[in-house]
DNA sequence: TGCCCTCTGTGCGCTAGCGTCCATACGGCG
DNA sequence: CGCCGTATGGACGCTAGCGCACAGAGGGCA
């Protein structure tokens, strides 16, 4: 049996409540499986479920332009979807699509609510975390502005690493492209890149993550950034 | 006298308050005055105060990297400046600094957290505008990612122009490419481009907007966007 | 075994924006 | 009146990434 609050509860956020309102929460939650490519949100759309992910991740988009669509966030178990809900506000921001499938616990807009007006912890725990949202969004503009495709592919990469809990997971170039915001063909020369350099390897969408550190030294700082500001938040 | 409560307060998220917790805000409130390029606030430092601009406003920039800061926002009238205090943190995000300079209304750390338990108003508020802030990140950094420079820079001219509530204002070439990222050089051909398509016009470094709505139909879609977001949040 | 669909790699010309250096022009101040 | 600092304009070659079109290479499925 997992004995850790961590492994309790499967999702960061919730095990950094008190036991008490993490049971609570917990059992008010219903345990779902997300699959890929589901939706979960949609812009100017009313939120009906916040989900906590525990082994799988949500890429959020922003609403898309000519160009297509651009993922501005990726949420995994460190994260919730729905913490708009924590500021009053029940529309949701973005379009939220399942990247990795995988569990999540699920729990209706009511008893989100109602669990925000009971409990200050949850409260202070995603205030933090909306906090730590607004800092990587900032440098997610940055980081579009400035950076090379390698460097950002590498950041990205790294991201779904860390809540994926795998070192192989299921991405083609393609679908890369399409988080990116660039073509099929500047991935297909980056990847192949890092292939050269050892630090991943890919067959046919699978991706295998060989030498963290070295893809960390590939990626532009904004991973450490935004891994830094999180540990500083929410340790 | 002005009698509605926009110029009462002078600040349009204060405008919203019940008139009995504005007036109660405001007479916590210090007026000062605000100089151009006035630091406010450094990333990772204490917030000491937060400020509500009347005719002032602030400019946000990501951390700085090897290529230099760059904006991710700007604050006038219709917002404030350390609204991270609603979310428990205070510590600022980012670095800011007074872009238009003017008076604003400023109230010290613990009297604002002190006015945020009192008033369930003044919470509804600024969640909604925390959320907006949330979602002209998001845009902003697909902005980055796509759109040409003359549509940024058109994007950019006209959030100045509503914050400065004035159709000139002074800010110089050199001033713009910092702000965009990007080089002065490009600044000056985009800008020469908006001049002889008679939108702006220019003279070192004092800027007159001509045509806003000309403007508008050159800038990004993400100016309407943002307008659209903030008049559905907080009418 | 053969077929077809999906994934990856390559080549070509093109554009926006880069880095750099230099040229002009305005305007305040001595 | 002349000088100099600041603001703007233009020219150079260069690179990252674009759009497009096509070629190969697995791999699942009939």
């Amino acid at each position: 049996m997992p004995s850790n609050p961590q492994a309790l509860s499967g999702n960061r956020l919730l095990a950094l409540l008190p036991p008490r309102e993490r049971k609570r929460i917990l059992a008010a939650c219903e345990p779902v499986e997300l699959c890929f490519a589901e939706i979960l949100a949609d812009p100017g759309e009313r939120i009906r479920h916040v989900y906590f992910p525990t082994r799988s991740f949500i890429s959020l988009t922003a609403p898309p332009d000519v160009h297509g669509d651009l993922e501005v966030a990726l949420i995994g178990d460190e994260g919730m979807l729905g913490a708009s809900l924590l500021l009053g506000v029940d529309i949701s921001p973005l379009h939220a699509v399942v990247q990795g499938a995988g569990p999540a616990l699920r729990l209706g807009t009511q008893a989100f609510r109602d669990e925000l007006k009971r409990s200050s912890s949850l409260n202070r725990v995603l205030g933090r975390y909306v906090y730590i949202t607004l800092c990587q969004l900032a440098q997610t503009a940055a980081c579009n502005r400035f950076h090379l495709l390698e460097a950002r592919l590498a950041r990205w990469l790294l991201m779904t690493y860390d809540r994926a809990h795998a070192d192989t997971f299921h991405i083609t170039h393609d679908f890369l492209a399409y988080m990116l915001g660039v073509r099929r063909v500047g991935i297909t020369k980056a990847a192949s890149s890092l292939q050269l350099q050892s630090l991943i390897r890919y067959h046919r969408g699978d991706i295998t993550i060989l030498d963290p550190p070295g893809l960390t030294a590939a990626a532009c700082e904004c991973y450490a950034l935004d891994r830094a500001t999180y540990d500083r938040l929410l340790p």
